[in-house]
DNA sequence: GCTCCAGATCGACAGGCATCTATTTGAGTT
DNA sequence: AACTCAAATAGATGCCTGTCGATCTGGAGC
């Protein structure tokens, strides 16, 4: 994503015209938005929100075998699922014999959360 | 997005086992998760993130001209994420005179930035 | 009317994504 | 070793998305 902070000079206008005030910049720089634009758009499918929020308010680790039933999709798609929101960083899991568990990680949702408050 | 909350059965296990906790469910309906995970996908991109930061930050309205020149993207490429944002219901405008003016709807995170925290 | 400018829309293209079925991996169990 | 089961991976497919250049729209001013 091409963004450039570095501000680059306002257009010309007609002379002595103005179309509103100034200049007018981010403050979030291009970094911080990538970084919170990739927590979003982990969280950005109705599935993924609902297997976050069931892991948030599930104070421990869930196993996965619990989260498949939860929705009318395959165990792959469910996987692939978890996958995206692992290599977010948004949630970690932990093999205990067969089974796989998943949490979320502490702080994770924090950023996006202040800047969205 | 075929999510069913409908809790479907559990799957059949080894007689007595259970590999965790009996049930977990989301505290979140679909419904709500699809409308969240519709806010999050608006902002899911770096761009309109900063967009939207732009216009919170800035307390009245901004003009398209303005927000331009901050991103090294064509105008087209902008005015195609602003209409995202607004499709989202995130942002909204109004046209005075030969420019037009974009602002942040008020409340439209509320319920996004809620869950998070 | 004609011209000029700001912004939106169109059409195209490349890359990304959600989903599926089929298969593989890796840990227990017999 | 052979079998079973949970979860991950692979590969395919159809749709969605970010970007661009080109064009359209509609208000201001001559």
């Amino acid at each position: 994503m091409p963004v450039d902070l570095e501000l680059t000079p306002k257009q010309k206008r007609p002379a002595g015209e103005r179309c509103c005030e100034p200049v007018v910049y981010p403050d979030v720089e291009r970094q911080e938005a990538e970084r919170m634009a990739s927590i979003a758009k982990a969280i950005a499918d109705p599935v993924r929100l609902q297997l976050v929020d069931v892991l948030r308010k599930h104070a421990g680790k869930v196993c996965v075998c619990e989260l498949i039933p939860l929705f009318e999709l395959s165990q792959p798609t469910i996987s692939h699922h978890l996958k995206v929101l692992r290599q977010a960083g948004l949630v970690a899991s932990e093999k205990r014999g067969l089974w796989v568990y998943y949490f979320v990680v502490p702080g994770a949702l924090d950023e996006l959360a202040g800047w969205l408050s």
